[in-house]
DNA sequence: CGAGAATTTGACTCGGTTCAAACGGTGTGG
DNA sequence: CCACACCGTTTGAACCGAGTCAAATTCTCG
């Protein structure tokens, strides 16, 4: 099933067998695309929306240097610009970071879901407030710590995630993303990236190799990113709690 | 008429005369509050939800040590906790700045608009993206901004959400903010707050003195501060643009 | 009028940036 | 199959923006 992992840990359950079946039957095209890959460009008016199948997928800004600012990291089961659909347009740019595999939907395909299926459309909500929620935890993240502070939190967030739809376990995850990528998540410098890096490495807290994160010790790893999962709303059956 | 302020600028003209009527009876209470009263504590279930009528609310989460980041400020015509409507629950606290006025809406209400009337709906459902929105630039600011532009970036964006519902004009506005809150929404000290309010206004960009906010070189200002209001979803009749 | 908060300014410290250079993978074309 | 080019990673040294600490001044409100 393409849309298994939709809100898996978030509620999924909440959807019936009918709910998911109209989900997965409102799939357009199922498509790969490779690293590096732009899906959206800020401005452009839009017409279908993406769930990521697998792979990541970020959305970012760019300032005025052309100088990016990532918003937003997406795993497998995440709806990664449903809010296209209420908005038309999209203020900030969506793109893959390694190999991925998505299903599209049609607009016109969701709005006949909301005519008919308000709990379900609830539910759609819920997932973009879900990405709300990480955003503001985001704002927290750049506003209340240091650069190692941040990038403790980042690794952690992702594990939490991963975790949750079954993409992680024993603090171990593939993460397609570069130094420069992970500087360009927590507004700091690609330099200093490395710098930090290296300190949580020798602090026994996480190894950062050839874009798998290993995480050798959850609770200081918590402790370091002030990181609390309460705000991915996981069920309590979620294993995002290893970190509470 | 209480909701008159909602979405104002951004495609209020699209609900019918009978959605606006819906929204209206909808509102179970209205109340007056006091400054920095706090509505709702993290993590607490919550049953309704709140819509700003006058006056300035914040959302922040703390850190740590206790210390403060706010994550947004909302002005008349925001539905400033709508997500708690789908979620449940909230992953921050929620606050007034000065004295306000709210109407409360019942969750119970909320939910026969959601299964009755799926335009209305999806209007809620963009607001609570709006905010999503504005997380986003924040973000953003927070990333990309040394702390003249983050400050300037939110005297742009105060003023131009403001002059949407009619509350600013001619670059001035109230707003019941301290330099020490100023400092939790840019993530910077109050102490250098205070210097960059110097600069700013040595530069004749903006002046902030007892709670007005005066902006004497609008494109300067927004230049410091790297605005683009494209994000605020203004219709084209808004004023937002002022800046562009 | 007095208490407590907010504003303002100065001096010193420090985290993170900038600039620079070396080193390591990896894919491509000759 | 190797050479080269291009990233990404790593490290060092100098610099600077913002934090910290401290104290004086002004404002607000009971």
């Amino acid at each position: 099933m393409l849309t298994e992992k939709f809100l898996l840990g978030r509620g999924r359950e909440d959807l019936s067998a009918q709910e998911k079946q109209i989900l997965e039957d409102s799939v357009a095209e199922v498509r790969s695309l490779p690293p590096r890959h732009r899906l959206v460009r800020a401005g452009q008016p839009v017409q279908t929306s993406t769930l990521l199948l697998e792979g990541f997928i970020c959305r970012y800004m760019d300032d005025r240097d052309g100088l990016r600012q990532l918003v937003a990291v997406h795993i497998p089961g995440d709806f990664v610009d449903l809010h296209a659909f209420p908005m038309k347009r999209l203020d900030h740019d969506v793109a893959t970071l390694g190999p991925v595999k998505v299903a599209t939907f049609d607009h016109a395909t969701l709005k006949t879901i909301t005519e008919r299926h308000p709990h379900l459309t609830q539910r759609l909500w819920f997932s973009t407030l879900l990405d709300a929620a990480m955003h503001r935890e985001w704002i927290f993240r750049m506003g209340r710590l240091g650069a190692e502070g941040r990038v403790a939190h980042l690794f952690c967030e992702i594990y939490a995630r991963l975790a949750m739809v079954g993409l992680a376990k024993d603090g171990c995850y593939t993460l397609p993303m570069t130094q420069p990528d992970l500087a360009e998540a927590c507004g700091i410098t690609g330099v200093h990236v490395n710098r930090v890096l290296r300190l949580l490495r020798e602090r026994k807290l996480v190894t950062f190799r050839a874009n798998t994160v290993e995480i050798m010790d959850p609770a200081g790893l918590a402790s370091v990113g002030e990181f609390n999962p309460d705000y991915l709303y996981g069920t309590s059956a979620t294993p995002a709690g290893a970190f509470a």
